[in-house]
DNA sequence: CATTGACCTATGTGTTACACATAGGTGTAA
DNA sequence: TTACACCTATGTGTAACACATAGGTCAATG
């Protein structure tokens, strides 16, 4: 299979895959005529692994990590359990602190509702951000 | 005042405050002795408008964009307005892509603990992770 | 006065996970 | 065989800073 196939079996760009493979992450043959890769079942397989692992948090780096402990038979199951916690953690920073931005942006809007376009004087560049209160 | 001073006034970093130096959303003046820049209170006055801004969701170039109407004497207010309901879309979608990777991570953790750790086979490299559901 | 040493600075490079631009290859139909 | 739509590999760009490094500052020593 050529790069664009694997891609849309998975739901995936060809760029993505063709990032992963740049990573080494995937290893398929290469036509010497073209230089074209030539993807695998494995390397579907493998594909597969990495979009799994992406939408529950891992990062690539994560990823090359536990491919490299199953790849000399040892069980990467333990630092999955690890990685996860991790990133659900940041994951949950992040999510904090994407409540706070939305909020702020809401209230932003509302306030300005009333407030009339002016303009900019001195070193004021637009009084309805500058004189948003953030808070905290 | 130099960097890091401007820097601990807004709760910032000193390194943010280079960034924004060298994209020229800041302009201090430098001595030509050692080449330090020396930020000004106006200076200050746009930092202030920058981080404000910042925390409202816009982007370093919409930032830019405003500040170049100000300058032109046009009212920003009316492209603040824009752009803040089409950063507040994009957080919204964001939030909710988040929600989504914390929920399956939260689902994998509780699933997993009464799975045990095994060794790889063949393609498989983590059980775990390769037979968990995402959904969609 | 010279020196030490803690701290500060400017500049260059690294980060993350891809997306985009471009030059060239493929393959089917005319 | 020539079009022509579509595909490929490779190089570069993206966002918003953080980090590494070589060198400058300055107050306290000796």
């Amino acid at each position: 299979m050529r790069v664009l196939e694997v891609a849309q079996k998975l739901g995936i760009t060809a760029d993505t895959v063709r990032f992963y493979t740049r990573i080494d992450l995937l290893q398929p043959k290469v036509n010497p005529h073209n230089r074209y890769k030539e993807y695998s079942q494995s390397d579907l397989d493998r594909l597969k692994f990495i979009v799994g692992a992406r939408q529950l948090g891992f990062t690539v780096d994560d990823i090359k990590t536990v491919i490299g402990q199953a790849q000399n038979n040892h069980s990467p199951c333990p630092s999955v359990r690890k990685i996860i916690e991790q990133r659900l953690e940041e994951t949950e920073r992040q999510f904090a602190e994407l409540i706070k931005t939305r909020d702020r942006m809401k209230r932003a809007i509302k306030e300005w509702e009333h407030m009339d376009d002016k303009i900019p004087t001195g070193s004021m560049i637009c009084h309805m951000i500058e004189n948003f209160d953030a808070g905290e």
